[in-house]
DNA sequence: TCAGGCATCCAAAGCGCTTTGAAGTGATTC
DNA sequence: GAATCACTTCAAAGCGCTTTGGATGCCTGA
């Protein structure tokens, strides 16, 4: 059943038909019974392929969301990102369209986003710092935003982040008011953008309090719960171990409790632990009483901001750059505490 | 630049232009060398909208995803099975489009996904026992699958499944065998089929060993760090606390590790802990030496097999139904040991 | 010479919608 | 009585591709 055979049957032509279903004014109440009525009766349901070819767009954001074969792994805040995203797209009237990406494929690899008229924007997910992405998207001429950016791309985009390196500096500095001296810094891998901001973050803060930088205390890898472990336990090896861990994501936190619970020591008495909490929905670090002592920035909140921004620019191509920074907010936990 | 365009700065039919650059046979090897060349020159790339609907077919399989206005969750292993069928739709030029639906919202919500022409395929997550959107999409006559079972559901469909079932009944077994006699399960939200199925296999096992269920060691909420914190230490607050955990998610046998430590307990010596392992990619359990006894069954091997089994019934419509019943395996780590 | 076959190419008809521009009603106004 | 207007409705032209059902020319073999 489709609108041809729908409007013969009501003796109506196509156009009537359409805009009575499309609420458009100048169709009169009557007749827009009929046409729902019937709709109904025939099970009636446009073609989307077809609307969205007529009308031009596709109501459909891209994702490009990339994966790195090394480890098998997607982003872990991918989920609560994609579910405020969701929220505002189902709001707008917009369906969502994935690509998972490797490291090491092609960019022609990005079929179905990049492909002409497949979707109306795209969200480029966790930037590298001299990300191929933007340049190409940016020459495709179509609306994009990325969530994160890249330090070292200069064409101008789009982008929504957390500003990484005052929120670790600040965490780190937290532990530096504590006492602290030897910190250890557990970060994603560094070709992420937001890695090697915050790493600089820590840097400055350790910069400011006139402590040298040991590299023995720097480590960076894939954000899982055993990297954090089996770098805890290397730190922890060394003849001068650090008493405070700052670490880029909640999950290697978790990693680190489990080393410090291995050798007996009391997370916030001996040791001290900060994180990067992304308030990712399973992991919760508590609402009044946080377990790890945190920078926090929501990521679902990006998510649905994302969405927004995105949409506001499909909607006015106009003005076209927008861009915006969060600042994470440090919430003091049970795992922090003076240095012994 | 599109098709007619770029046919007629070659001189050629839109037919010739067409065929050439989608590998049809019939057409001369330097007509299409031209035709290749001046696509690249004009920077030529068809419209996918106008392709699909020429073609009928959408090449865009949809994903439907429940998630709980209640705890703004979306379930844990989500990402992981994307990351699989993903890597199997890129293989077969499909792209992959996410609904978030809340429990609550109508089935009419569907919007991008249900859509007349919009996917040739849908994917259902995490069934309800009575899950409405099966018979829901059977009478929309569409391609689907459900990871998962629906039990209550009379209307046949087709799905993948682990043995929920046999795997938790497998490892209650296991902690029997060890000689606990008091164990606590705490479990996902028992609407969901999945639950409902572990909860069976979890009384199965008490049943064949002669132990009568004591309904103060059940718990069942949400599969999060804190519920599975908060359940256990409820359990070990009461006057016969369990000697041993059967978890239905890592994420909440990390909530029971949590609680142990806290109060002094060592895992797999004072305290058993057992769970269903989704083999999540950050937070795996360890190859050689699992930190977790559990059972295990991979939910990207899932997410693959499923991508599979749709995009095979998409190609032969014919023979409708395709269902599969994987078996979780036991793997056994630190966590478990004999009752003391 | 001519039928038949092969290799290329083409015109045109869709696919199922939206939207433009125009036209058919009565009712109202001058 | 003609002109104007608001309200409805419609025919038809796209949107940009794929695909059907021929054409066209050239070569082969009888």
């Amino acid at each position: 059943m489709n609108l041809r055979e729908l409007s013969k049957r009501l003796n109506l032509s196509q156009t009537t038909v359409s805009r009575a279903l499309n609420g458009y004014p100048e169709v009169n109440e009557e007749t827009r019974k009929r046409v729902t009525a019937a709709a109904a009766e025939f099970n009636y349901r446009p073609n989307i392929r077809a609307r969205t070819l007529a009308t031009g767009r596709s109501m459909s954001i891209g994702h490009i969301i990339p994966f790195s074969k090394q480890n098998e792994m997607v982003n872990i805040v991918f989920a609560d990102f994609i579910a405020g995203a969701g929220e505002i797209y189902a709001q707008h009237g917009y369906s969502m369209s994935l690509s998972l990406v490797r490291d090491e494929d092609e960019l022609s690899a990005y079929r179905g986003v990049a492909d002409k008229g497949a979707v109306d924007g795209i969200i480029v997910h966790s930037p590298a710092r001299d990300d191929p992405r933007i340049a190409f998207l940016a020459d495709l001429d179509i609306p994009f935003l990325v969530h994160g950016r890249a330090s070292e791309v200069t064409t101008p985009y789009s982008w929504l982040d957390v500003n990484n390196k005052r929120a670790i500096e600040t965490g780190t500095r937290h532990l530096l008011d504590l006492g602290h001296r030897r910190i250890g810094l557990i970060n994603g891998e560094e070709r992420m953008d937001f890695a090697q901001r915050r790493r600089d973050g820590y840097l400055a803060a350790l910069s400011a309090a006139g402590i040298a930088p040991d590299s023995a205390l720097m480590r960076s890898g894939e954000m899982s719960e055993p990297y954090g472990h089996l770098a805890t336990q290397e730190m922890l090896d060394s003849a001068t171990p650090p008493t405070a861990f700052v670490a880029s994501s909640i999950v290697s936190a978790l990693g680190i409790r489990r080393a410090l619970h291995e050798r007996g020591l009391v997370m916030g008495r001996d040791i001290s632990v900060l994180c990067f909490d992304d308030e990712i929905s399973y992991l919760p670090n508590g609402k009044t009483r946080p377990v790890f002592t945190a920078v926090h920035s929501s990521v679902r909140a990006a998510g649905r901001r994302c969405a927004e921004l995105l949409i506001d620019q499909i909607a006015h191509p106009d003005h076209k750059i927008r861009t915006e920074l969060w600042d994470a907010e440090l919430a003091i936990g049970a795992s922090t505490g003076p240095c012994p």
